[in-house]
DNA sequence: CAATAGATCATCT
DNA sequence: GATGATCTATTGC
């Protein structure tokens, strides 16, 4: 019983092989299948590479960054603050190291599992509100890192009835060098988003 | 509600 | 040896 969940065709490998930006804000409303656990993608941010001092890839190529450098469609997940775990999915064709990082998901099945592994969160909004998060609620180690995604137990789906909704821009959140880019996309008002920028949530209208 | 300390380690200098 | 694409708990207002 894999993807309990209503999602359709598994994302071509041509839908990776285009400039970061654009395949962040596409992302979002797509749907993350991982065994029986699986989210929809609500938050994303890109990240560009050799020109992008906040990339991993913006200092060449090492054992770490090789699968940036590799064909699209892939995994990247790599350890941080030596606690958490993030997700990425490699961008732009082969040798151009663009990769996407996977903020937050809406989950949408295993969500008992979800708990189980978050230690007894229980409500659904912070179950994957971010990277951190959704590694940990979905099983995603760096067992994963290299994984194609267009085939195999970690897979992005095209929801297989895509609800309507608007693309919220914002800077990267927890970059310190600056000046950082407006490069991180979410869908707007939606609860599972990992931090509503001020300067973009809307006061209560009063 | 906002700010911050502490956890903890692979990676690169 | 310093540094993070983070999270949680705790403290302070």
């Amino acid at each position: 019983m894999r993807c309990s969940v209503r999602c359709g065709a598994v994302l071509p490998r041509s839908f990776y092989a285009r400039p970061a930006i654009e395949v962040a804000k596409d992302l979002l409303g797509k749907i993350l299948v991982h065994g029986e656990t699986a989210g929809r993608i609500v938050e994303t941010e890109a990240y560009l590479g050799l020109a992008d001092a906040a990339a991993h890839a913006s200092r060449g190529r090492t054992p770490r960054t090789e699968v940036l450098f590799g064909p699209p469609g892939h995994a990247y997940v790599y350890l941080i603050y030596g606690l958490y775990e993030c997700l990425n999915l490699v961008a732009e064709p082969e040798h151009s190291p663009g990769c996407v990082l996977i903020r937050a998901l809406e989950p949408l099945a295993g969500i008992e599992t979800m708990r189980r592994r978050r230690g007894g969160i229980t409500r659904i909004e912070q179950l994957a509100n971010g990277p951190g998060k959704l590694t940990r609620a979905m099983g995603i180690t760096r067992r994963q890192n290299g994984a194609d995604v267009t085939r195999g137990s970690l897979t992005v789906h095209v929801p297989e009835r895509a609800e309507a909704f608007q693309t919220g821009v914002s800077r990267r959140i927890g970059i310190t060098r600056n000046p950082d880019p407006p490069l991180r996309f979410f869908i707007q008002d939606n609860s599972c988003v990992s931090r509503m920028p001020r300067s973009l949530s809307s006061p209560p209208a009063r």
